[in-house]
DNA sequence: ATCTGTACTGACCGTTCGGTCAGCATTTCA
DNA sequence: TGAAATGCTGACCGAACGGTCAGTACAGAT
């Protein structure tokens, strides 16, 4: 029982990538043990020698992903550049990360709202860090004077990271409306969205209205 | 057996009650109907002989729910005024009715993520009625001139609504972090944000950058 | 050759779940 | 007065669940 880490590369790699794409695909509750098992083809009993638990299985798999999703937007952020680049890059870049494992994010943002506390805990740590790099990147760009000096970070960070995670919720039902069938890709929505949002931050000190 | 509807405004309407509070709690695999039969002051029995199914009971909560949030969209979006205006009134209002039952909200917004294909598709009926007054919002202002002729409406209001939801999703954590804590002020929020999507939305047409 | 630890399994357990059913009250209508 | 319909319940059911356990197979160390 390893509960967690490669761990043999064989079985407890095998249960771990199933629960993965289960757990994904539906929720915690939803998805059964003896599921997991046939799916990575071991009997259900292997699952309980690997992991202490289903709700351990579910940690170990939610720890793996809250460290990929955080360390991009570090590792963006501190490349070199203008912000407003930093910004459209890493906008992109997040995209890119939750659409190439759709279960995986899927399971992410799931966790967010979900009843176990710990899981959700682990989930919100991986948001924080994903706010803090972005609300950096933003504060960053204030100082440089590349925007204006009167807008609010952490409110626009938080709109950042929500169109993020919108659009990949209802991105398969974009295509169902002719008003948003052109957002259906990727790279033109991440554009629109950072050109409204730098140009609300760039633009010139008047109040709107 | 009347699934769904006041229906003689006892035991049902409690039942229905219930329902709402524990499967907001809670999602809807983890609460059991013994719970929400408990909590309504009914036996089980009765539930069953109220609603037909678990996912009926179900159903019928979020039926409600979805009307009741997408009438508020609407009937704003049909007052007088300028646009500008129109939406910072409506942003609030709607952060408002999130936060004033959060167990439904909470209820319906996990509804977009549930397996139970039925109650995904009525929650993202109601994000699609949202979506519609505020395009159609976003895109009178653009006709009448108050906004740039080159934005995305379908971009911006899909973050829009995405700034609204997360906001509420994170509301609770927003305290614990310096950065934040100012922004647990509903209204403040509802402001900042929509100081720069409006900013973003007239600032003049040369590209940003 | 034997011992020890590890990977793994099939069979099983207690519990909880959604759902059913026969039957008891109360009301409604004739 | 009685029959029919409705609201409601406790007792019960089969299925599925998470989890356990005794035991097998096989590795490497002594």
């Amino acid at each position: 029982m390893d509960d967690g880490g490669a761990g043999s590369a064989g079985s407890a790699a095998n249960i771990l990538r199933a629960a993965t794409e289960l757990f994904g695909e539906a929720g915690f509750e939803s998805m059964s043990v003896a599921a997991i098992a046939t799916r990575a083809g071991v009997s259900k009993a292997n699952v309980f020698h690997h992991f202490a638990s289903k709700e351990g299985l579910y940690l170990a798999v939610i720890r793996e992903l809250s460290r990929e999703h955080a360390e991009l937007a570090e590792s963006i952020a501190s490349e070199p550049g203008s912000c407003a680049d930093k910004l459209r890059r890493l906008f992109r870049a997040e995209l890119g990360l939750m659409f190439d494992g759709e279960c995986r994010t899927r399971l992410l943002l799931r966790s967010l709202e979900t009843a176990c506390g710990k899981a959700k805990h682990m989930a919100r740590q991986a948001l924080h860090r994903n706010f803090v790099a972005v609300y950096a990147l933003l504060e960053d760009g204030r100082r440089r004077g590349e925007f204006r000096k009167d807008f609010d970070a952490a409110a626009a960070t938080l709109s950042l990271i929500a169109a993020k995670n919108l659009y990949f919720q209802s991105h398969d039902v974009l295509g169902q409306v002719e008003e948003t069938k052109h957002l259906m890709d990727m790279n033109r929505y991440a554009e629109q969205i950072c050109d409204v949002m730098l140009r609300g931050l760039q633009a010139s000190a008047e109040a709107p209205r």
